[in-house]
DNA sequence: GCCAACGTTGGC
DNA sequence: GCCAACGTTGGC
């Protein structure tokens, strides 16, 4: 069975379009446990991700990803150049994870959060609950299918 | 810029 | 192991 997520990122610091761009890219500075466990454990090649815009108006989704790398240590964290540096990471003890992800297919037209939450297909999509912060997390399949519609797309893209 | 909702840290 | 203090996220 594919899996499904969505990731978050914000437009200034790696926007859709350079995942366009770049075709696939690490995606690195998730500093959560539960996203980190969810790279780490669930996510496989060839599941299906919604590519968010979140710290923009409107916040929405700009397109579609798919994982093309399993989780491995998030190289980032060993870098004291980098501004995700840990100290707390090591080669012993990574402590951070990502995935790399590539660019299948943009929204005809961008599903916005307004959008999204006056669906009603949609209420059991995590993002739209109270309090949700999760950078990378979780999509129902039904879910996932309804939001590809709304941006134009004929149901989930392969 | 505000602030609610979380998550993490560290003293005890 | 508790919990207060602090930091971050991210919509509004």
């Amino acid at each position: 069975m594919t899996g499904l997520w969505l990731m978050k990122s914000e437009p200034h610091v790696y926007p859709w379009e350079q995942l366009v761009e770049d075709t696939n890219t690490h995606w690195d500075g998730v500093r959560n446990y539960q996203a980190r466990n969810t790279m780490r454990d669930l996510m496989k090649v060839g599941d299906m991700v919604l590519f968010y815009h979140s710290n923009c108006k409107p916040p929405h989704v700009a397109g579609v990803a798919r994982v093309c790398k399993e989780g491995y240590p998030d190289f980032t964290a060993q870098d004291p150049s980098s501004k995700y540096f840990d100290p707390k990471a090591s080669p012993e003890n990574p402590r951070w994870v990502m995935v790399d992800i590539e660019a299948v297919i943009a929204m005809p037209e961008i599903v916005t959060l307004p959008e999204m939450r006056g669906n009603p297909a949609l209420e059991g999509m995590p993002l739209l609950m109270k309090g949700q912060r999760l950078s990378v997390q979780p999509v129902p399949d039904d879910c996932f299918d309804v939001v590809c519609r709304m941006g134009g797309l004929q149901g989930i893209p392969t």
